[in-house]
DNA sequence: ATGATCTCCGATCAATATGGTCGCACTAAA
DNA sequence: TTTAGTGCGACCATATTGATCGGAGATCAT
């Protein structure tokens, strides 16, 4: 149903958290654990362990090991977008499989195929949108996205 | 991955076939049924006769039985959305699952749960897009769909 | 009427993806 | 050197999805 998995939201979750204690008034700066997280979220600890990880590879967080340890943000709130988020969790977002299309791999319907081009726009334009929404913006609060679309006229 | 399923795969090329033959210059209004499209596309026969069920049912198709049967647009291509393709398909497009949240359920996130409300903007905002695009827009080409975004100043 | 051709519907099974768990190696602070 | 933390990979249970099968009911041609 074109859902986001639980991963992800835990993701999204953890780094609100992140960066609110990161530039919040009370302790600014201060480093993050899992296991505050996972209390705090009721988020199994091994799972969200394992989400932090992904997260600190794909460089949104930089991990600080040993006692005292945790997670903080890699890079300012306003240049992590959703879009990323969401690919360092699930792989590259592709809407349909066709959009890939590793060699070795072959499209039954590829020959006859009518919906490949209007799905990879549709893709594109998801892209956009996630793309366009930042870390920052969750915090904010009100994320200001407006569509704007002309293919009610624009068929030949 | 964010990822639209293959039965709404088989639906769209579907709904293209059918309307391509039926509003095509070679046999306008011409009954297209379920052997036909499989063939064609190389679809598992059983399983497009679902999806062509599904869309029945949903109003989308409307479907003739008996010898000489098959399946052809309830409505005009302008007014069949890709979202309601979607939707007839995998039920109600959710982006995450606390957006229905049946009674019964908990979400063990809820109490502090930062990420709903964000979420559900995206989840609004997709919505509008594939709701925006027509069956009308995949057969004429290219869908002209732009995105505006204000997200990098507007947080307050 | 009768058979052939179609849609309709439900049950079922296999493959895959996901959510969640476990154990251990490594690192850094006290 | 002990302890609290991350890093990492293997692992299992369950849910979802893709695909299959069998039959019931409708309609048209003969």
């Amino acid at each position: 149903m074109l859902k986001i998995s639980k991963k992800t939201d835990y993701a999204l979750m953890a780094l609100q958290h992140i960066a609110s204690v990161q530039f919040g008034d009370v302790t600014p700066g201060r480093v993050v654990n899992t296991k505050e997280i996972a209390e705090e979220y009721n988020i199994p600890l091994e799972l969200l362990a394992k989400v932090l990880q992904s997260l600190s590879k794909n460089g949104l967080i930089e991990s600080h090991n040993g006692p005292k340890g945790g997670y903080l943000l890699a890079r300012s709130a306003r240049q992590i977008t959703i879009a990323h988020i969401i690919e360092s969790i699930e792989g590259p977002l592709a809407i349909t499989d066709c959009s890939h299309e590793k060699e070795g791999e072959f499209c039954m319907q590829r020959e006859h195929c009518n919906i490949r081009t209007p799905l990879l726009k549709i893709q594109d334009s998801i892209y956009q949108l996630l793309n366009n929404m930042t870390l920052a913006d969750m915090l904010g609060g009100t994320p200001l996205i407006t569509i704007q679309s002309a293919s009610t006229q624009g068929v030949e």
